[in-house]
DNA sequence: GTGTGGGCAATTTTT
DNA sequence: TTGCCCACAC
């Protein structure tokens, strides 16, 4: 710890701030406080760490746990599952029914869409009116920004300002559906939790002295409400600690403020400020280039982040020509690093969208390298386990009737209407032993046999403590046949559900569960988790993490800026911060892929610019591929023709070349027409892509 | 009312 | 590649 690290960890009591940029040890220093505090005779278990991710919160505390093993009993978690750990606990103070559940934004949609057809606001053939998401989004962002429907569809979604008032009976529809049905949105985890510590001062109170140090990483991107929150947890004591980086605000699209952590110091009387400018995870060269891209923000950041490590490489940019040829040199690159004996978890490969490596994914199962990914779709958002998660949620909440349609609508002959018709005789269901007795006795019993198989499956659900493995055992056995009926895709579907029990496992309660699942949806793929994984992630969910050898691919622009950002001067904003993000996570080496064209459906392949972030940055800074035809080798016109155009032998047999990574070497030959075979001194003979090892003559 | 197949558009980021 | 709408057959 550092001199300014060192006054953050051992400060006392009261208000501070740690604003600092990438690497600085933002997160070390709040991990080592947790540590300090407990040795200090601080009771862990009044410790309440707040981050943004469930899983940060976890490394975080076993990372404190370290440093003293009494830190076991912090209490940790995101705002979100505190909010509903309250809501548990002290929900029917504010009339919230015991029974609720969480719901995700797949839910919302639905509700949405259900909300929508009943009031009849969308015509017949209307093409331009909003699809379920863009409404989901909008109602949340209205909500998060804590402005007016109106105003967020003025500022944000002026193209759908004509279909304002039918849009506000939508809102005003899906609140009141989710109260019928006791059900809670993210947003409203956090607002329910605001009215709770506002109308009820012995919780309040309660809070105050359980919580008696509460600390909060990445403040940079909470919300209004998650502010007001904090001031509610620690008007009691002051005590709180935030720490966080301006300039790696990315979250500002769902309603994050970054005022929050600039004006703390206003919320916060006698706050004492932390600023730290000694950077710890990369090299100098890494960070001169990190440097630029946010020194031209239109905020105008003042980093200036330096490190005492000496050496290290340039980051190097790179143009293939589109997307396969991108694989192609990632992969390249990547077996380079594996055969100097890099393990493949140091490595990680960071893009701006989900779908962004998709192709990338595919070569890196035909090579059989094991990759995790973070970030794009999830795994509890597939429809099949939808249907197995809705048979679960029903039996903690009977008014889930959101479940009930789903589950319902899987048997055969049953569709929206018949749904209903059930739906409406199961309004009065108080608990699940009412369950299978009452679907049993519906006057549809006789014309729909599938209610009889659910009902026996209710029957031998009814067990109020079972643990959800035993559940979801049962849950699987009954709908394994209907998910064979109903997806020609079965066999995949089958094996995703295979994976369920295992995560049922981890939770010991049904309510944990289902609230985990929401709230901690696992990452990735399901299935075998590889023992060393490369990684390949989101920016976004990238945040906070670090990785020895970075590759950011898709820098181009339209891709990363987004072209749905680029007519926002205030989101392009926000796409530079996030490249900063991306490119900070690098500790050695940093290599941007920018491909130079994309495919776009109809109109065939199109140019792509080098993404405006990087774009003239001195060669100092960024090395890029020469300009003019004669060399690197430009890459052939169609993947077929690969290899056949590259004729050149650029360096006699026996010249000394020199290799980024490799350093100094000698020409032995060459392997086909695109390979050269290089002795190094220190990494002995090596066989290199010539079109990609970017050598230089010495 | 339910099930199915064709056509067509859209596709950022996440607790 | 998915998901949604619509028209049509049972
Ligand atoms: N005093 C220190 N001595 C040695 N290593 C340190 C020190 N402080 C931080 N580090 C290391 O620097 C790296 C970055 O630290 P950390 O993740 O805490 O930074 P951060 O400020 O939270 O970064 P970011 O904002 O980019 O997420 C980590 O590998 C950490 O272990």
């Amino acid at each position: 710890m550092n001199e300014a690290q060192t006054y953050a960890v051992t400060q006392g009591k009261g208000p501070m701030l740690v604003i600092a940029g990438a690497g600085t040890g933002k997160t070390r220093t709040l991990v080592h406080r947790v540590a300090h505090l407990v040795e200090q005779g601080v009771d862990a278990n009044s410790i309440l760490l707040l981050t943004f991710t469930r899983a940060a919160a976890s490394e975080m505390l076993t990372r404190a746990r370290e440093l003293n093993p009494a830190c076991a009993d912090v209490q940790g978690g995101t705002f979100h599952s505190v909010a509903h750990r309250l809501l548990r606990t002290y929900g029917e103070s504010i009339e919230l029914p015991r029974s609720f559940t969480i719901i995700d934004p797949a839910d919302v949609q639905q509700i949405i869409k259900g909300v929508v057809a009943e009031l009849g606001v969308k015509q017949k053939g209307d093409r331009k009116f909003p699809r379920n998401r863009t409404i989901a989004d909008l109602i949340s962002k209205s909500r998060n920004l804590e402005l007016s429907l109106e105003e967020t569809v003025f500022r944000h979604a002026e193209q759908l300002a004509g279909y304002l008032d039918r849009l506000e009976r939508v809102a005003k529809a899906f609140t009141q559906a989710k109260r019928d049905q006791a059900l809670v949105d993210y947003d409203d985890l956090l607002f329910l939790t605001e009215e709770l510590l506002k109308t009820q001062p012995h919780v309040r109170k309660e809070l105050g002295h359980r919580w008696r140090y509460i600390l909060v990483d990445e403040y940079q991107d909470t919300n209004a409400v998650q502010a007001r929150l904090l001031e509610w947890l620690t008007t009691e004591h002051q005590n709180v600690m935030v720490v966080g980086d301006d300039a790696q605000s990315i979250y500002a699209f769902r309603g994050a403020r970054v005022e929050n952590i600039l004006e703390f110091p206003k919320r916060f009387i006698n706050t004492k400020v932390v600023k730290l400018e000694r950077n710890y995870r990369s090299t100098q060269p890494i960070l001169d280039l990190t440097n630029e891209v946010i020194s031209r923000a239109e905020e105008g950041f003042a980093k200036n982040l330096y490190t005492e490590k000496t050496g290290g490489v340039r980051p190097e940019l790179l143009r293939p020509r589109e997307q396969k040829a991108q694989s192609r040199q990632v992969m390249e690159r990547i077996r380079e690093l594996l055969d100097q004996g890099v393990r493949p978890k140091e490595i990680a490969v960071i893009f701006r969208a989900g779908r962004d490596s998709f192709d990338l994914e595919s070569a890196l199962r035909a090579e059989r390298l094991p990759f995790v990914k973070y970030g794009g779709i999830n795994f509890v958002a597939l429809s099949h386990v939808k249907d197995v998660m809705a048979h679960l949620r029903v039996l903690a909440n009977p008014l889930d009737f959101l479940s009930w349609q789903r589950l319902l609508m899987l048997l055969p002959k049953v569709g929206p209407k018949t749904a209903q018709q059930i739906i409406a005789y199961l309004v009065d269901l108080n608990s699940p032993e009412e369950y299978g007795p009452k679907l049993a006795s519906l006057p549809q019993a006789t014309k729909y046999p599938g209610l009889k198989n659910l009902s026996e499956l209710f029957v031998s659900l009814a067990r109020p403590n079972a643990e959800p493995i035993r559940l979801m055992e049962e849950v699987l056995e009954y709908y394994e046949p209907i998910c064979v009926d109903a997806y020609e895709d079965y066999p995949r579907r089958l094996k995703d559900l295979k994976e369920l029990p295992g995560l049922a496992s981890q939770s010991s309660t049904l309510w944990e569960f289902l609230a985990d699942t929401v709230l901690d949806p696992p990452a990735g793929e399901p299935g075998e988790v590889p023992a060393d994984p490369l990684t390949l992630s989101t920016a976004h969910s990238a945040k906070g993490k670090e990785w020895p050898h970075l590759f950011v691919i898709w820098a181009s622009e339209g891709r990363f800026p987004a072209f749905a950002a680029m007519d926002d001067p205030q989101a392009v904003e926000e796409e530079r911060r996030l490249m900063y993000v991306a490119c900070t996570r690098a500790a050695k080496s940093l290599t941007i892929f920018s491909p130079q064209e994309q495919y776009f459906e109809g109109t065939g392949f199109r140019r792509l610019d080098v993404s405006r972030f990087l774009d003239d940055l001195p060669p100092e800074m960024l090395k890029k591929p020469q300009k003019g035809p004669i060399f690197p080798v430009p890459e052939p016109s169609s993947p077929e023709s690969r290899g056949s155009m590259s004729q050149a032998r650029p360096y006699k047999v026996g010249a000394k070349v020199s290799h980024q990574a490799f350093g100094q070497g000698k020409v032995m030959g060459y392997k086909g027409n695109d390979k050269i075979l290089v002795h190094f001194g220190s990494h002995g003979l090596k066989t290199l892509m010539l079109r990609l090892a970017n050598l230089s003559s010495v």
